[in-house]
DNA sequence: CCCGCTTTGTGCTCACTTTCACAAGGGCGT
DNA sequence: ACGCCCTTGTGAAAGTGAGCACAAAGCGGG
């Protein structure tokens, strides 16, 4: 009867299920777009490239908002995962380094399906500071307390030179910016209470070339290829602690 | 000396373990750069921000090559890191997309610590075709497959707009490449032989903001902030299948 | 040549993930 | 109202990884 507590899911979602969340939503929202109004864990699990189980007990970690027989209602599910994921509420976000990378990231639009303002970028160039990159003045590194204060910037993406990296993010922890996006090939040294994912390239072309090198390894070619058609995701992952 | 087998590790290292190596690969060229000869699993450890513990595991699945009491031998240990990831040869790859992303890859020097070549720029828009970019001059997509069998490209860098990328995958794929890194966000379907890798930054910080929220939601602040100091990674990571 | 100090390599335990398999639940046709 | 068929939500099993704790092994000094 009246279930009042929809399961308001006390806390702790695995972080494995996190990442997958928002592979979910941009599935969803393709589904939204072209106006399909149900989907069941299936043809989602089939869009996004998981096992279906997996993709119930991921969404079961919030709740249960499925309908046996039918499916998950795509509007409330997305409405469900946004706010999961911290969606429903903008986050400024300030870049660091407006070089090779940190242009395309300005001028990256999709970023994210909304949720994500990028409200500053900052370098320590004086002849690129006060260049207009994607319509947002490039400011100098030595006002970033003032700017994250300003912005209340929440996320800082790190995208200069490894060497100065360390020095980026020792700065924005200590105005206070405990969530961190770092693209220098670097290991970064933080409090346990900030969060800090990286994305780094040269792993990533190592990750691959060492499957690589296993395939040529021993032979040619046998029993590889599984039948076409098989799903795959792969990457970004991981958390922190 | 005389080892003979100093266990050649029939196969099978752990997708985690692969996946820091190349992160101890760096700490270890960074170690040789400054001269150090040998080190502790401990200080390793410490400059990759894993337990140690779990860095002698990984280790201990290329082999036994270090020295009780003393440590690892770092210029050994390189070689034996890079064997073990294939990069003791070259790889060719090639970038297809050349927009804001695919340019700051083209000329992101750093790729990777030696091993990766990049062989090739393509792109479908005419008028970019013949610009050079880093040196290289961009070819027309048309012509990927005489590309690929002429460059012996074995890893493909999909950095085209998200509409393109599976048809540029299963191009890739039907001339021959079995490892591809997509940064377009969109779940890529290939053979089960084919490794994809994804690069994606509104995950990322779709994940942030996730971790975020829960740091801000239910209380002020008490009980968050360990001790500063403690090591953090995070980021990629994951495999296929 | 023996001893004690240091650091590796690893057995074992515990935690987290994935996947299977299926009972329970819900809608719909009759 | 009833029963059939479909899909969810989830216990339990299996797989993968993290980390502790320690015996085994080099190395150097006495
Ligand atoms: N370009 C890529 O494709 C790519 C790929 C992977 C990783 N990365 C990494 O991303 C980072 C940026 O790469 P890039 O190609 O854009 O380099 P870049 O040299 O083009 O840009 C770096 C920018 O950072 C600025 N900068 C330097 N020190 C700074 C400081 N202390 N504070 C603020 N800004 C500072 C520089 O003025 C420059 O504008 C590097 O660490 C690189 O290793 C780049
Ligand atoms: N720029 C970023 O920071 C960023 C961040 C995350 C993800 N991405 C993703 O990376 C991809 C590229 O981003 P971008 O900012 O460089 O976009 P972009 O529009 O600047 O560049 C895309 C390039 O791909 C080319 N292209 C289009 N169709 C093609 C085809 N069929 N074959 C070959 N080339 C084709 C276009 O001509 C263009 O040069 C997009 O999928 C984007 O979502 C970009």
């Amino acid at each position: 009867m009246t279930r009042r507590t929809p399961r308001p899911r006390e806390r702790g979602i695995p972080e494995a299920t996190v990442a997958r969340l928002p592979v979910y939503l941009r599935a969803l929202q393709a589904l939204n777009d072209q106006g399909t109004p149900t989907v069941s864990s299936e043809d989602l699990a089939a869009t996004t490239g998981v096992n279906s189980a997996k993709l119930r007990k991921d969404l079961s970690h919030l709740g249960s908002y499925g309908t046996r027989g039918v499916g998950y209602d795509v509007d409330y599910l997305i409405y469900q995962v946004s706010r999961e994921l911290g969606l429903t509420q903008d986050w400024s976000v300030a870049i660091i380094g407006i070089g090779n990378l940190g242009r395309a990231l300005a001028n990256y639009g999709g970023f994210g399906s909304r949720g994500f303002r990028i409200a500053a970028l900052l370098d320590a160039d004086s002849s690129i500071v006060g260049d207009k990159v994607a319509g947002l003045p490039v400011r100098h590194i030595e006002i970033l307390e003032e700017v994250v204060g300003v912005e209340d910037v929440s996320i800082g993406v790190i995208a200069t030179p490894a060497a100065a990296a360390q020095t980026v993010c020792d700065r924005l922890v200590g105005c206070g910016v405990t969530s961190v996006l770092n693209f220098a090939p670097v290991v970064l040294n933080v409090p346990a209470a900030v969060d800090v994912r990286k994305v780094d390239l040269s792993i990533e072309l190592q990750i691959l070339a060492f499957h690589e090198q296993r395939k040529s390894d021993g032979h040619g070619a046998s029993e590889w290829f599984g039948m076409p058609g098989s799903l795959r995701d792969a990457g970004t992952s991981d958390l922190s602690g």
